[in-house]
DNA sequence: AACTATTTATAAGA
DNA sequence: TTCTTATAAATAGTT
């Protein structure tokens, strides 16, 4: 559909893929939304650019969606196997250890944003200080490690330009020497 | 695209929109990986027909690209602050969000652990290297001030042990004088 | 499942 | 990005 018939492949230049990107999403979304209405079909539709930004159409729910699609998938991979070992009341269990262990890692985390340090006694305290200072150590080592790389890959590149401009002179070089013969031989 | 205009709402007609339901759904599958052909897109698309029956389409792993989904919702929420609006669809649902920025949180936690420093960006470390710096000296501050308070309760503790020295001292100085009373007294 | 008249999507150009 | 337009592609209704 349009002025020329399309190559099934990835279209190499930029600025065309991304103007293809554009039409094309939004045709794919549309079509997307019309099959949900028209036949009363569930969609979910996730789509992420090269640049990797998010767009997305859902009929309903899209998580609601991604469940369903997930049971599915389950309910094919065993059918009446062992549903034991993910009953609600484990998963219940598994889903309050988790959020225990997700806000003991939150008051960590902002114990080294530096907030609610009056929360901590001495000796809590005193680890903390003693891996920041750790950390600080590390941190700098990697920094001087990346500067280290940085300016090696820097050096080299001076290194190929240097010889290239050697190369340049030595070919004017033997140029000039050349025009010099031809005009000395002439006379 | 067809002999006639199609109205954008349910094919009442069972027939008719199962057939409809079965080319649209082709079309669409192809859309979908002709895009992520084409444009270099990450596609996933889940459709469920009105008998609940899937048929899907992903560029990649499926579940990548959902986890990929999700994280990106997640991020969205977290600068958005508008955590009110979202509501948990189901428990898997709302373990798995959880899941998601606990192993968000987790992978922070141990940059500022000193580990994996080596998966940080430049900018990356050096925003870490300022934080680092800015909790050492919160660090620093509280330890001051629980030293200081410290201190200050020992002072207040040695005044006290001393005022009790003292009336020991009195009383006992009580007691000997009467004592000596009593002796002179007595004879 | 095919067919085909039409509508729709879109590639290329502006 | 947006619009225009020629043309390719999709598909509604029919067989």
């Amino acid at each position: 559909m349009g002025r020329g018939k399309v190559v099934m492949e990835r279209i190499e230049n930029k600025i065309s893929r991304q103007v293809t990107f554009s039409k094309r999403k939004s045709g794919l979304l549309k079509k997307a939304f019309e099959l949900s209405v028209l036949c009363d079909a569930e969609v979910a539709l996730i789509i992420f650019s090269g640049r990797g930004k998010l767009y997305q159409y859902s009929s309903t729910d899209t998580n609601k969606i991604i469940e369903k699609y997930r049971q599915c998938c389950y309910n094919k991979l065993r059918s009446g196997a062992d549903l034991l070992e993910h009953q609600p009341q484990s998963q219940y269990q598994e889903f309050l250890r988790l959020k225990a262990a997700y806000e003991s890692l939150e008051r960590t985390q902002r114990h080294c944003e530096g907030e609610e340090l009056d929360s901590l006694s001495f000796e809590e305290l005193l680890r903390l200080e003693k891996q920041l200072d750790r950390t600080t150590t590390l941190a700098r080592q990697q920094h001087m490690k990346k500067l280290i790389a940085r300016t090696s890959e820097l050096r080299e590149k001076g290194r190929d330009e240097l010889s290239n401009l050697i190369s340049n002179c030595s070919n004017h070089i033997r140029l000039r020497d050349s025009q010099i013969n031809q005009y000395l031989g002439q006379p």
